[in-house]
DNA sequence: CATGGGATTGACT
DNA sequence: GTCAATCCCATGC
């Protein structure tokens, strides 16, 4: 599996974010399994891009396969990849990874927020270690200062799918934490995979019974 | 120039 | 379920 090139990413925004999950990121010498993202496109209220060219969305009008690094709610560097052709503002949202390389990197980056916990990995578990946007740059080790890097030739790097990620069953549901064009179904996870974030999708159908069995989960939420 | 609102998370009730 | 932390930047006066 090589590295993903600009071309990949020079598409439909929505035909790229799917076919990102099963794809990996590695960041020095920590890597993880996209297992969810979100599109965004400047033709939606949602995307940061809808408010037109600003110093803010230079980089996401820019280059297809370079990194949108932005910071949320002041606190967390969210990551993205930049799609479609330039001039056009689009990006896929890396929402969540399951961690591959150099967990325990990841879990000393992560062990140093928030007050600790008096459980073994001093708050963070496993599957809670990239489990959110906000997650996985802390784990990674992915900096505001990465903005604008290539995804094929920078520091942060994107891999196609490796042979056991090929054809992965992918469900479709609303995007997370955005208050404009709420119904749009643009985030993409990979089914019934722990390592997603919350609130989590429907599961996958998979036929009558189990929706019987386990209908709580069918609207996680409140 | 002042203001308000987030593509979130973790701790606490 | 609720809430604070924290800062960039778009918007409006």
């Amino acid at each position: 599996m090589g590295t993903l090139r600009p071309d990949f990413y020079a598409r439909s925004v929505l035909e790229v974010a799917p076919e990102l999950v099963g794809c990996t990121v590695t960041h020095g010498n920590v890597s993880g399994v996209i297992v969810e993202t979100e599109a965004y496109h400047d033709s939606e209220p949602a995307c940061h891009a809808f408010a037109g060219l600003t110093p803010r969305t230079q980089t996401l009008f820019g280059a297809p396969g370079n990194a949108y690094v932005y910071r949320s709610y002041g606190v967390h560097a969210l990551l993205n990849a930049v799609c479609e052709r330039d001039g056009v503002g689009a990006a896929v949202l890396i929402r969540a990874l399951e961690p591959l390389d150099g967990v325990e990197d990841m879990l000393a980056r992560r062990r140093l927020v928030g007050r600790p916990r008096s459980d073994g990995n001093g708050g963070v578990r496993v599957d809670d270690l990239c489990s959110g946007p906000g997650k996985l740059t802390q784990a990674l080790g992915i900096w505001l200062s990465e903005n604008g890097t290539s995804l094929s030739r920078g520091p942060i790097r994107i891999n196609g799918r490796s042979r056991a990620w090929r054809d992965p069953e992918i469900v479709r549901s609303t995007r997370v934490g955005i208050s404009h064009a709420v119904d749009l179904h643009w985030r993409f996870s990979a089914a019934d995979n722990p390592h997603v974030s919350r609130p989590r999708p429907p599961i996958a159908p998979r036929g009558p019974a189990l929706a019987r069995v386990r209908p709580r989960l069918a609207r996680p939420r409140a």
